[in-house]
DNA sequence: TTTTGAGTTGTTCGA
DNA sequence: GTCGAACAACTCAAA
């Protein structure tokens, strides 16, 4: 009889456990054909993420070869590529796990109805989030939008059982042609930013769950309190892995959960930070929008400012700010930055310098190794006030108060800030190594003044607020 | 339908 | 140094 193999397309969940649309192809006793393609949502990542997908993908690859499979490389439109490796291989269906952004829905809607109308079988199954959008609502059968109702309902939600990875898969008489890995230079774009990165990248399943278990016994109990602190080795890092489905959502859920049914202190909060995640790509599903326009439109009154010299000395960390310079400049070291510097670099950029949040977050996009759309749609627009949370818009961080809080010893600023240390740390000299070299910065050079001071900025800040967002609801 | 309580992460000022 | 109040008003979610 002949075979009639099954592809499994892969796209963010670079894993073997925990994979249902894996599970199901090996169930269905069919050679399995696992492939990765390089489509126009993987040319359109960031320069960061593009080099990290990259290397998820090798370590995915490598993991099918320990099951005498191969992960089928391919370039081009995700359709055309499935219709070819159809006619090549006789395939009779391809199965993914989904995706909620809305340029990956757009896409894998016309792949589905394609596939189907040739004959073949085009099945997605869940995999990334938590729990379907379409399936958490209020008693009205509106989504939510205010986080804590939202969380209280999901936290009663049992996301079910994890699925084992498979022991084997059957093997295929005759693999299609791969391309290189090598080939496709997915780290090109980030010039002398992607040796630097690397040395902090924590890549693949192994390490993702690796990375878990530490977390759990090395740092959960002390989490609630240490998570702030961003000098601390306090958090589970996990964004990483989770960014690019190297771990599910669902596996370290209910790894918390046990851990909060064992008593220990820092799952509940661990568990809602979860809840965030799931959060954001909620409202992103039910509203494709945010990801570039205000969710609040009376937003869009204010006058933010377009790209300008204030927002290009905040990106190359030199605003003179020291928590928000380091902030940005743990970024450029180690494609990652701590949650509350996040908060507080955003903030300096969309209050202090009035400048648009689409600005800093397209930054972000670029940078970070850990680049979700949906958090950071939700994170941006959050902290610029636009966003689904009601912030009172007199919040604006002070990036001093925040350093004496958070950072009180200045370990995290002299971690990433060279200049006026007579002996500066491997990470802050690593800095100048990363950053493009046209932009002409050296550890020997004075450190800036500030672009503006803090008082000047708040009271700018709040009075533009007074004469747009507040007088017009008046 | 109407009412009611509540809402991630802050800062500043004055007592 | 510490503490509470003010900084606005709105919208959501549920009863």
């Amino acid at each position: 009889m002949a075979q009639k193999p099954v592809i499994v397309w892969f796209r963010r969940d670079l894993r073997l456990a925990d994979n249902a649309a894996l599970r199901d192809a090996s169930e269905s006793g069919q050679p399995v054909i696992p492939v990765f393609i390089h489509d126009e949502t993987v040319e359109a990542l960031g320069a960061a993420a593009r080099w990290r997908i990259g290397e998820g993908v090798s370590a995915l690859s490598d993991s099918f070869s320990a099951l005498d499979s191969r992960l089928v490389l391919r370039r081009g439109r995700a359709l055309e590529v499935l219709q070819g490796l159809i006619r090549e291989t006789g395939a009779q269906s391809v199965l993914w796990n989904r995706v909620y952004d809305p340029a990956g829905i757009a896409r894998d809607r016309e792949v589905k109805a394609e596939l189907r109308s040739g004959a073949t079988e085009a099945r997605s199954c869940p995999g990334a989030i938590l729990f379907e959008p379409w399936g958490v609502a209020t008693r009205d059968g509106k989504p939510y939008s205010v986080f804590s109702p939202f969380w209280r309902t999901i936290r009663a939600l049992d996301p079910g059982t994890t699925i084992a990875p498979p022991v084997r898969l059957q093997p295929l008489s005759e693999w299609p042609q791969s391309e290189r890995l090598s080939e496709w230079d997915m780290g090109a774009a980030m010039q002398c930013g992607r040796d630097v990165i690397a040395r902090c990248a924590c890549v693949g399943e192994k390490a993702a769950q690796k990375r878990l278990e530490d977390f759990l016994s090395d740092r959960l109990d002390r989490y609630a309190e240490g998570r702030d602190f961003p000098a601390l080795p306090a958090t589970s890092g996990l964004s990483e892995n989770l960014a690019w489905g190297e771990i599910s959502p669902r596996t370290v859920w209910r790894a918390a959960i046990a851990a909060w049914e064992a008593g220990r202190p820092g799952a509940e909060k661990f568990l809602s930070e979860l809840g965030w995640r799931e959060f954001a790509w909620h409202l992103l599903y039910h509203n494709p929008g945010m990801e570039r326009a205000n969710w609040r439109p009376a937003w869009d009154a204010f006058p933010w400012r377009d790209d300008n010299a204030d927002a290009e000395r905040w990106r190359r960390g030199m605003t003179g700010e020291p928590f928000v310079d380091a902030a940005m400049r743990e970024m450029y070291v180690t494609g990652r930055m701590h949650n509350r510097a996040r908060m507080v670099a955003a903030s300096y950029l969309t209050k202090h310098l009035l400048t648009h949040w689409r600005v800093g977050m397209d930054w972000f996009a670029d940078c970070l190794i850990d680049w979700d759309p949906a958090a950071n749609a939700l994170g941006w627009q959050w902290v610029a006030g636009s966003g689904p949370d009601a912030a009172p818009y007199f919040r604006v961080f002070n990036p001093g108060t925040q350093a004496v809080k958070f950072d009180p010893d200045g370990a995290y600023r002299a971690r990433f800030i060279a200049e006026g240390q007579s002996d500066p740390p491997r990470s802050a000299l690593a800095y100048f190594d990363a950053v493009p070299r046209r932009w002409g910065l050296s550890p020997d050079c004075d450190y800036p003044d500030p672009v503006i001071a803090h008082v000047d900025g708040r009271v700018r800040a709040l009075a533009v607020y007074g004469t747009t967002i507040s007088a017009r609801a008046k």
